[in-house]
DNA sequence: ATACTATTGGGAATGATTATCAATAAGAAA
DNA sequence: TTTCTTATTGATAATCATTCCCAATAGTAT
């Protein structure tokens, strides 16, 4: 086959893996709360990773794109992300507001509610956001 | 009492009602979806009513402080205002993803499973933030 | 009307996130 | 290994919502 013939035929990457994407995996390992882009960023550069925050930025998004991270928004309005490992499937958050200690919790009983006022109300394709502010046992008895 | 007997005592004035800020709460009423500041302060520029922006930023939040409006982080970060009238207590939102319809749902059941869970795991001091997203009926027809 | 000061508003400043785009480096093919 | 294609990176500029600044304005008590 000549270099002419290429085309589409040699379009078999379709991703790489890079230094840069298994720090940041690594980083979210060994951490129970929710990290912004900027803290992970500093993270590893404390860590004398070095990682542009573009692609801190894009890799990220890209992992809660394919569901392999957790995002939410904090309530100031940025993006955290979270490796909620143990708990594969379908969860919610129950998050302290001092410490940032995120335990993941679920049940049934939101997810019948929120199916049962969806349909109640005809709605469809429905999808919900359900988390839970507070103060852990520990930052209380400070 | 003269002048200088002022002192506290003349610390009356708490809040002054303004033409800004009855516009705005105005525009609130007559809407059914959740909007920017930057949506109502275009919406008032094109009723003539001249309100600066800062003072939308600043009304808006002073006012869902207050609770006299709701508001709500869109999935892009932007903070989104609305007047919830008839249910003026606590409740949650089903909104639709294309036509931003929204309809206040409340019920037991959340509140209480959300009151269980943060127990159950040592949390106090608990909040909540529960929102369906999904397609109404009206946007499915089409 | 006068005094006091809450409120306003235009523009600068902030800060997180995105866009650019040339340089770099996976990985397939030779 | 060397070459080649192009996915990925990263330094920096650009966005854009929101906040800050502060002099000008305008409610309200007296
Ligand atoms: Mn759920
Ligand atoms: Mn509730
Ligand atoms: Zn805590
Ligand atoms: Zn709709």
């Amino acid at each position: 086959m000549s270099l002419k013939d290429v085309g589409k035929d040699s379009k078999q990457i379709v991703e790489r893996s890079t230094r840069q994407q298994s720090s940041i995996l690594e980083a979210l390992y060994g951490i129970d709360e929710f990290k912004s882009a900027q803290e992970i960023h500093a993270l590893l550069a404390k860590k004398k990773l070095k990682v542009g925050l573009a692609t801190v930025y894009r890799t990220l998004q890209k992992m809660a794109e394919k569901e392999d991270i957790d995002a939410i928004k904090s309530t100031e309005g940025e993006t955290l992300y979270r490796h909620c490992g143990q708990n594969d499937g379908h969860h919610h958050h129950l998050i302290c507001n001092k410490c940032g200690l995120t335990i993941t919790v679920e049940g049934p009983a939101i997810e019948n509610w929120t199916e049962k006022v969806a349909k109640e109300n005809g709605f469809s394709e429905v999808s919900h956001k359900v988390d839970i502010f507070g103060v852990c046992k520990g930052c209380r008895r400070k």
